[in-house]
DNA sequence: GTGGTCTAGACCACG
DNA sequence: GTGGTCTAGACCACA
């Protein structure tokens, strides 16, 4: 799996990270119960300092996307975190604003609605979630 | 318009302050070339700094959201921003995010498409952009 | 409130704080909503350092005990947290422990609920929780 | 007895498998004189580092919880350790912080010691210490 | 070898 | 002023 961090952008790494993890696990790249490189070897693989990694690592374990092992390490989880009302909230949220900044800037729904699929798709063939 | 600020979110008040008004043009609450309360008007209202106010009042019109009269002060652009290059980029790469992360909770296709659909929906019956 | 830290226990540094903010506001000497110095005021006052006092006090905001206010910093949340599940699992899990131990070593069921009375009554008199 | 290890808890290894001991001797599913599996043996059984069972052994050792015989290898000593100055004064300082948590959280005296009583119970019924 | 903890110093975003 | 982020280097506990 490839990382890319941007080092100029507002997104601080760690988020840069954890968002590229995800995508991931949805692409079918990082599969449930795969391990993950160490945080030492992450930090030097990317070129950042491990604790960045480290944080990037306990809030994925937070979320539930991680389990960490003690003899083995990080790991995917084998059952990735579920919708929670706490997430549903935030996505309710997430979406309202992004959707209102589309709609204002003249995008269709069936605009909208072709590009989500669009991503969609993408995930469901390449992944077994 | 009622604006609400969460003073304990992680998203900052001048972002919190910004999408509240983007969704408020969406929703038809705001009109365009309707006058918005001055900055030290909007500050009491909600019980923030001024500058704070100032900072969105800025970003909105770098963004094309607002236009700022010397005499009039800050009033909503006639011309809503419409799409770049970089924010077709920023919202692919929100969406992706976005979707990776509900399609790992086990969120369907549909179900994501009606959110996005209802959501819409609200803003297209309320305005006419 | 005094703070004590032992710095030859193995219980790192941020946990002691940790638990000794939930015994302050156990014992009544922190108040719901009442603000909490600035971490690094904490970490002057108690010589540690301020990444320390952070972390705590961001285990203690997932926790639900603190919220930390954008303007003004952390303080007691005014709805400390509830009974959950995981809580409740893990409050059995320490206590088939504690009292296994306790009971090997011949202390008797009416030794062991006189101390958890006393200790109970103790943070009853003196909160108002 | 059955020793069950969770490899993604934050509790290490040689400290779950010490309190399952403890909790064993408590039950009577390990009584007074009885022999333990060797390191090697435990080892295996659990699927764990002989060095970890070590660990171990040799804490509940230094505890009194157990004997360790060249010959034999280890055993539940006769005489199980007693209520020492030390670990009263441990077991008050988690006491304290255990029960300002579930305090915090509402649970009521009468609700914890309820609790407690019934994990009591469980070990007098079973065993004869 | 692994992750966890602690310290230290720097810069930035926020208000 | 506040907390958030990132880097760096050190030591330790664990397996």
């Amino acid at each position: 799996m490839i990382l890319k961090i941007d080092f100029e952008s507002e997104t601080p790494i760690y988020e840069q990270l954890r968002r590229q993890i995800i995508q991931g696990v949805a692409k079918g790249e990082l599969k449930k119960g795969e391990e993950l490189p160490s945080v030492r070897q992450m930090a030097e693989d990317i070129g950042i300092n491990l604790h960045t990694v480290n944080k990037t690592y306990n809030i994925l374990k937070s979320e539930g996307y991680l389990t960490i092992d003690r003899r083995k390490g990080a790991m995917i989880s084998d059952s990735l975190p579920s919708v929670t009302d706490d997430y549903k909230e935030m996505l309710y949220g997430e979406l309202e604003y992004i959707i209102a900044n589309a709609y204002c800037r003249g995008i269709s729904n069936d605009e909208f609605l072709n590009i989500c699929k669009k991503v969609f798709n993408s995930y469901e063939k390449d992944s077994d979630i």
